[in-house]
DNA sequence: AAACGAAACTAACAATTGTTAGTTTAGAGT
DNA sequence: ACTCTAAACTAACAATTGTTAGTTTCGTTT
């Protein structure tokens, strides 16, 4: 277990506060409270708020776009492709619940990294799109609205981190198990 | 069409501006400027930022649970209740998607009213539990997994105002039967 | 003992915040 | 013409914002 430095541990309190009341509602002095000292003392070890955002932010996006080519990369079929997803948005969330509330809530004041961000997400977006278009084609997944099949499985894995850590006995494993199976088999007996 | 008063537009527009920004990164001076006045002007019409807010989060939230109310007291079966729930979510965001970003993403910044914004709230949810309970116990849906099934619905829903405004030919009723279906059915062939 | 570096501190800054007080404008009703 | 009222204005406020400069503290290394 590596150890954390002073600025890991900035950032990390700084997630903690976005996720409780957003990125422009965290003053520096707050932050700096939360740690235990004073607010001028922060940018010793950090640039500034924007970097701060910008830290936790874009590490998570390259951790999806990473694992997401990874799973188009493979060989298997759309449904198992379809469940390596939505292990990859189970797996990096209960690992970052805080840092995924600035993903989903704050991204829009990221300024410099703005343009970045969107087009990884839009990639990954297609890329997303990309398998369920696949299953349809291979006959795994029923025909007609691949968009809204698209909503409603990102809108849910989108929001993991809400949920997440509400539920004090999190087995990763069982979570993506029971999300796969609701996503693609819906909730008819 | 009744006309829209002074203050109507104003709580309009901040909507718009907070879907974009959120709500603490918008200042009075923005939304003047938004309105074509200055900040003091505002004052006329509107008692406080806050107030805007309140405005915007508890007329909708209010609006789901009267809809709920009405779902839940009817004699139909937990699928037509779902289905109705389904189409009360689009109607209310289809006609609000600006407001319907603030509930989701500004309620932790109401202050008087953030009790009874997390009451109204806590009872949704408990409502559209019972509903998913009910087809559980009455054979219509699998059983197992109830809080899954909760979560992955409501957050789909929940996500619509996001959605919604992207599709620029929307009919309220074919979304709300595509959704139903996906979110019943799933996406397996 | 001396020097160093990491990490805290105090003090201050210019800009921006929500909001108030008091005033002016201009159209509608008498 | 006169009054009224809605809705704009100017000016200012006290507090808070992110950030910088320069200094002090203190354990580690030489």
């Amino acid at each position: 277990m590596k150890q954390e430095t002073r600025k890991e541990e900035i950032i990390r309190v700084a997630a903690t506060l976005f996720k409780q009341r957003g990125y422009s509602a965290v003053t520096m002095r707050d932050l700096a409270k939360a740690m235990g000292i004073k607010a001028a003392s922060l940018y010793n070890h950090i640039n500034s708020k924007q970097d701060i955002l910008k830290d936790i932010i874009i590490s998570l996006a390259e951790e999806f776009t990473s694992g997401m080519k990874t799973i188009i990369a493979s060989e298997e079929n759309a449904t198992q492709k379809l469940k390596r997803i939505v292990s990859l948005h189970v797996d990096i969330t209960s690992r970052n619940t805080f840092g995924m509330a600035s993903l989903n809530n704050d991204w829009m004041h990221l300024e410099e990294q703005l343009e970045y961000y969107m087009e990884l997400r839009h990639n990954y977006e297609d890329d997303f799109r990309s398998v369920i278009l696949e299953g349809i084609d291979s006959g795994e997944f029923v025909a007609g609205k691949p968009d809204v099949m698209l909503f409603s499985m990102l809108s849910t894995l989108r929001s993991l981190y809400i949920w997440i850590p509400k539920k004090e006995d999190l087995d990763p494993l069982q979570l993506s198990q029971d999300l796969s199976d609701v996503l693609i088999n819906g909730i008819n007996a």
